[in-house]
DNA sequence: TGCATATAGTTAGCATGCTTACTATTGACG
DNA sequence: CGTCAATAGTAAGCATGCTAACTATATGCA
């Protein structure tokens, strides 16, 4: 058996990346108050308005028990509230606060601002590659 | 401003992936009683030898602190035992046990066999591209 | 030699993920 | 109508990450 070579393996580089990621962007954010997570989240509900803890899920990719506490977190700094839905009583309507709007375009631009040193230097055309790799590798696992 | 758009984000991206390489992996290697961390870490301490715990965090890519308790839990579970450096007594020299020898080939398999699972149909000339893009990405980040 | 600095490891506290089990509500079908 | 499966959310327990603060040991320089 080939030994395993954790620098061919697409899981291996995606942690590393993202966890790098994740930091660069988390100590952006720092003085804002919110993470990588909760601005993750924000950037949902302001593009797509109010959502359920179930569909929020689905767009973060997370469970929808892993977006229990996230909402938690959330609703305890200020930056969501959870509204009844008027005609299903199972479900919470997430909605973002008009403090998160306040602070939408500064927390945008920390986003943007990391992803451009991201990709600095970078062919687009391999960028769009790797993206469209990633897409693939997650549908071949998830089949 | 335009918005942020995670899907041209590489960090989110890698999330997704990665999540999933995780799941699927530690899917399979539930039997075995290892997790994907570490089996990442057995990986490192099979083919390099023993190793000071943080040297072996740097292999794995996480702080020192975190590889405590990974380093606890494999303990525990058998898979790795901590002896004194004989040279410097700061320094814990993490080892592998015979039991995790035992396993070697049955892990190294499910290894294996997510990452063909997850670069089936893939050109390879477009995987390396993006293992390129993803180590450029951390380059980008760290510098 | 002796003190200042650096390094290895640990601990504590927090944020996020997951699974599993549970409650409340909805909806579908006999 | 009534029962039962599906769905939304929660709670508990665990695994991993991180940072910050701490201890023990080495090292380097005055």
């Amino acid at each position: 058996m080939a030994p395993f070579d954790p620098h061919q393996s697409i899981g291996f580089q995606c942690s590393l990346t993202f966890r790098l990621f994740t930091a660069t962007l988390d100590e952006r954010l720092r003085g804002s108050g919110v993470s990588r997570s909760q601005f993750l989240a924000l950037v949902h509900l302001v593009s797509l308005g109010p959502l359920s803890q179930t569909a929020l899920a689905g767009h973060l990719g997370v469970t929808p028990a892993s977006a229990v506490r996230l909402v938690d977190r959330m609703e305890r700094d200020g930056w969501v509230v959870r509204q009844p839905d008027p005609d299903d009583r199972r479900i919470n309507r997430v909605a973002a606060t008009a403090k998160a709007e306040e602070v939408w375009d500064e927390l945008s631009g920390h986003a943007h601002a990391v992803l451009e040193k991201a990709y600095q230097g970078i062919d687009p055309t391999e960028i769009q590659t790797a993206l469209a790799v990633l897409a693939r590798v997650r549908e071949n696992l998830a089949g």
